[in-house]
Order: C-alpha cells, then sequence, then structure tokens
DNA sequence: CTGTTAGCGCCTTCAT
DNA sequence: ATGAAGGCGCTAACAG
C-alpha cells in the first residue's frame, strides 16, 4: 500500500471553489482576503462565510508565482545553536512576522562555499531578501546578490562596503575597547584568547582591535601571548592556564568568546585562584550568565537583539517601499565593567 | 524615486530561456535538471552550459506548484532564542539539508492560539509537512493537520495520542527519576523549582513526576515544597531562598530548568554555602555549563540533538514514500550524577 | 465595486 | 530519449 512520494497535502480546496460556494468571482475572493477594504461589505461576507464553511487556506505558492512577489526572508547563520546567533534570530523572527514575513533559515558552518550553495537554494525559492551573518562572501555570492537584486542585510561585521545593507557593531573597535580598559586599570601583561581565525573575518578584527590598542598602551605586541581555541569551556579553561604557564607574570586575560571566558573563570575557582586577584578576566559579549557568575565578568555588551530587530526593520521597509539605498548601521557596543577585572 | 513594492528579485531568465539557448525544449531542461539520468549526455551538456552561462537558478515556487510538491518543512518552537530548541533546530537543520529539503521556522511564544496561527501560515505556505515543539494542541490545529494531511513530527513530550508521529521522553518520567534518586542519595526535604506551568504540559509533567517520586520515597507531598518560577538565573536563585526560608531543612532542590539551576548554584557561592553540603542541587537538561561549574551539576541528560535528528529522519523518510504509519519513539533520558548532590 | 482574460514558470501526461 | 499541450492556483491588468 506504500503509495509514491507524498503530495503535499492541502485539503485540495481552492479560490474558485470558494467563488462558487460564495456565489461571486474567484478574483473577489482574492480582493476580499488580501484588500478587504475594497470590496464591498455584502461580497466580504459571503465569501468570508465560505472561508470559514471550508477552513479554506490560500495557497501562496501559488499567490507568490502569480504575483511575483513573496513573503519569505531568507537567514544564513554559521550556527543555529550558538545562542548569540539565537538572540538575533529571534528578534528578525519577530519583527518579521509582526509584517507578515516569515523565516527560512539556514546554517552555513562558516564556511564560505556553504554560504553559496545555500545563498543559491534560498533564492531559488524565491525569498524576498537575505540577512547574512557574514560579511565575506566569495564571487558566486556576490554576483547572484547582484544579479537579482534581493535586499540584502549582512551583520556580524561592519563591512567597509557592504553588498547592500549591513547592521552591526565593529568587531576592531570593540577587541581594542576592551584591550584599553584593561589597560587603564592598569594590567600590563594581557593575555587574547581567539576563536578560529580562518575564514573568520569577526576573529580576525577582533585580534586586529586587541594588537592595536596594545601599542595605544605602549605595551609590547607579543604574539605569543596570543591564542587561538576552539569555543567551549574547556577550551577556554586549557587556554588561560597555557598563557599562564608561558607567562607566569599575566594579569589579566581578554577571552573573544564568552563560554571561553566562562571556562576560564571556572578553572580558578577550581583552583582556588581569585579573580582578578591572580588573573583578571575579560569577556566578549553580554551572556546573561557573565552577570550572575561569581564574580561577575567584566565584558563587551553587544545588542544581539538590537542587530536582528533592525535587520529586520531595514528589510521590511525597503519590501514595503522604502528606496533602495547602502546603509551601514554601527549599533556600537558597551563595556560592562564588573568583578573580574 | 522611490517606486513600488519590491518584486522578488532573480534574473527573470527562465527555463525557456535555457531551453532556447541551449537548442533542446524546456521539458529537457527540466529533466536534465532534475533526473539527469533521464537525458542524454549531450543533451544534459547543453543545457549544463546554458545554465551555468546565465547562471540559472530554477523557480522552486513555479516548480512546486506544478509538481504539488514541496520541499520545505515547517517548524514551531515556543522560543528560537532557548538553547534547548536551538540544540534540537540544528539536528533537524542538518539532517533535512543533507536531503534537500529547506526549513521555515516560527515561535510561538508558548501560546495555543500563536501556534493556530503559524500552523495556519506554514500550511499556507504549502510546507510539506510540520514539526511541533508541543503536544496539547486547539482543535483547529488538530483539524487542520487532519485536513490537509501533512506528516507531522511533536517533540517536547510524549503524547498519548499523537497527531501523526512524535519522537520525545517523558517528562514526568524524568522528573520522576531524578526525585527518586534524590531520595536514594539519602535526601528527604527535596524542594522543587517548576517552570511556569500554564499551557505548558511539558512543565506539569514534571510536576507530576515529582509528587509522583515522593510518593514512591514515602516522603509527604508538601505543596510548599514546590514554587513556580520564569527561566532565569536570578529566578532561580530567589527561588532557592525563598524555600529555604520556608523549609530551613530543605537538603535538595531540584530544578525543571537548567538556568534557575545555575542561578541557584551562584547564589550558594556567593554566600559561601557548600553545595551539596548546605543543599544539594539538580538540574534538568544537559547544558555543557552544568558540566563545568564547581561544583559539577548532577542533572538529567536529555538527547536533543537526537530528537531533533530522528525527527526530521522521519519526516525524510516519509516524504520520500514511507507508509504513513503512527509514530511514538521515546528517546529516554539519563541522570548524570555529578558533585552537586 | 466586480468580473474577465491572460498569464506567472514549471511539471505532468501523453505522444512521438 | 525528447517534445507538445495543458494546467497547477492565483493575481495583474483591464473592462464594465
Amino acid at each position: 500500500m506504500s503509495g509514491k512520494a507524498k503530495r503535499n497535502g492541502s485539503a485540495d480546496i481552492k479560490m474558485s471553489d470558494i467563488a462558487r460556494h460564495a456565489g461571486v468571482s474567484p478574483m473577489t475572493v482574492s480582493r476580499a482576503l488580501r484588500e478587504p477594504s475594497t470590496v464591498s461589505e455584502k461580497m466580504r461576507r459571503k465569501v468570508d462565510a465560505a472561508v470559514r464553511e471550508f477552513s479554506y487556506l490560500p495557497n501562496r505558492i501559488a499567490g507568490s508565482l502569480s504575483s511575483k512577489r513573496s513573503n519569505v526572508v531568507g537567514l544564513i547563520v554559521p550556527s543555529i545553536r550558538n545562542s548569540l546567533y539565537a538572540n538575533m534570530v529571534q528578534a528578525i523572527s519577530d519583527v518579521l512576522r509582526a509584517n507578515g514575513f516569515h523565516l527560512m533559515i539556514a546554517n552555513s558552518g562558516h564556511l564560505l562555499d556553504d554560504e553559496e550553495a545555500l545563498v543559491s537554494a534560498l533564492l531559488a525559492q524565491r525569498v524576498c531578501s537575505l540577512v547574512l551573518h557574514n560579511t565575506t562572501h566569495n564571487k558566486r555570492v556576490r554576483d547572484l546578490v547582484a544579479k537579482t537584486g534581493v535586499p540584502v542585510v549582512e551583520t556580524g561585521n561592519l563591512p567597509t562596503e557592504p553588498l547592500d545593507m549591513a547592521v552591526s557593531y565593529s568587531n576592531f573597535e570593540a577587541a581594542r575597547a576592551m584591550t584599553a580598559h584593561l589597560g587603564r586599570l592598569g594590567y600590563r601583561k594581557i593575555g587574547f584568547v581567539t576563536l578560529p581565525l580562518r575564514d573568520n573575518d569577526r576573529s580576525e578584527e577582533r585580534r586586529r582591535g586587541y594588537f592595536t590598542a596594545l601599542k595605544e598602551l605602549g605595551l609590547p605586541a607579543d604574539p605569543t601571548l596570543v591564542l587561538e581555541a576552539p569555543g567551549g569551556f574547556s577550551e577556554g579553561a586549557d587556554a588561560l592556564m597555557r598563557l599562564i604557564q608561558i607567562h607566569p607574570g599575566l594579569d589579566a586575560a581578554f577571552f573573544a568568546g564568552d563560554v571561553l571566558a566562562v571556562g576560564a573563570l571556572f578553572e580558578c575557582q577550581r583552583r582556588g585562584w581569585a579573580v582578578p586577584g591572580r588573573v583578571a578576566i575579560a569577556s566578549f559579549d553580554d551572556l546573561d550568565l557573565l552577570r550572575h557568575a561569581v564574580p561577575t565578568v567584566t565584558t563587551l555588551r553587544i545588542p544581539r537583539h538590537e542587530i536582528g530587530r533592525r535587520s529586520a526593520e531595514l528589510l521590511v521597509n525597503r519590501l514595503l517601499g522604502a528606496s533602495p539605498e547602502r546603509v551601514r548601521i554601527d549599533v556600537g557596543f558597551e563595556i560592562v565593567q564588573r568583578e573580574s577585572t
């Protein structure tokens, strides 16, 4: 009894059926559903009754094809799992939904060529616009975006030359500011633990910011003060221990990833090291966790939610008719000084 | 210069253009793209060349309309932000993508009527199936699902009567097992902190499991041992302090939400209370965090990733032709005994 | 305000 | 193995 590939369900009633049962033309049904104000009270009621009677759900696939308009936005993030992105996605989702749009989501796993495959796939689905959490793209992606002309928002970093619109903070400035902050507090031997640098403009920028600040502080830019670690609690702990082994005089460590910082903090607790007495710890991104840990952790507050919200708002405006113009919004960041430094 | 609503971009080349340039019929292009093996080598090469030359992206909207088949799965979660769901979503996304499907995601914010609106919207988009992180639905949702006949997977709890397929663990059994575990360890005055119970079958079930275990342990089912708290670190800390105020002899607290447990743990650290010396702490869901905190936290390991993976696999099989049959998969759970109890 | 006509871009079906 | 005809369900554009 198996049967072939499942057809997409639906009750199989279409607009013309509703029209027939309501005694009107299909066009009137269409209008009653999409722009009720253009239809007379009487017609509208007949239509509504028939729609309810059959639980009619308009086929938006057909609608999109016909109108050449879609209400689905495509989103590509490096990882869905990561709570930082999740925060942004939530905001995007909320704004889109409030405006009648939907979200198609995909994750690229940090690979540029995967991004290309996903951009193609989403454009084949005829999404009406794209959000990319990434500001370096391969040529094909840039070409596709240019060619299709869909509105695009890039986030995650501030590109010097956005594809279209960009909403982000500057990873460079943020890392620089935190490093400077640590210098101002009197720390002289400041380690830096970065997330993987490969194919990741954000990580690169953060490291650049760190070195720039060191220079401005008149501190030596010692490359052995920098360690690369994949995200994770253990990795943060390891990194701190290795740094301290190399530099027993290390007095502060700046982690370019919140989970790394917390891992290091836990390791200190385990060893009974005072933070910041033995070593100060600073983090990147304001996870709730950091505000509640003991000690509370100094960090950079990045308005992830705002990034999502404003990205979606820009798209919605554009989709609703705003004229295309390159936009580059810097949402900034904030240093949150807490007990750990 | 403003211009009307933005049309969905696309390079405006369609299959017939490719066909013309390749010197074949549109049908051959269609076949060369979808089932290359049914087309001769020569034709295929001509088509491929034209496709590449124009960077042609087939219009899947048109394809879906015509074939009555969609490759988009709809997913509704209570919250995108929550990392537990994020874990599951990631797994779903991965499996779907590996099989050529896409994911449309929406969040219901725990409201049944919002779920209805989203189910309608997703079905209007003609998603080929649904994943619902929720097992109690209002009538309209049940009707729509029945009527359209799309495959549905429910997760988040094990429904006694699934709409279609279900993949989950039992919240009841999990909470019961942890409470029993605490009893076995010798704790006699075990508090329980639950997430909001309203419209949330998962929370209800957990509480039921807790009380059942107390009874089985021969301990009094004292309702003042139960506190309801919205998720959050501070809320967990508060809840523990209130419990201890009411029951100075409290020797263990079981938090039906990981963040609550960690919040309580931090509060203990802050007060210099030994955990489990002063009070033992148990959690629900195996956040990485719990394995690294000091002390490490006893918890229930729920295979969120597996839930997502198996859900998606079930759907994919069905979409690829497996015959419809009600499935109810219990992925189980595991008690992870650590230092905090 | 309502209806008619003619596609949207592709795929199913049937013929060759 | 390839092509021609017709239609998926809806909406734009125009007519009344």
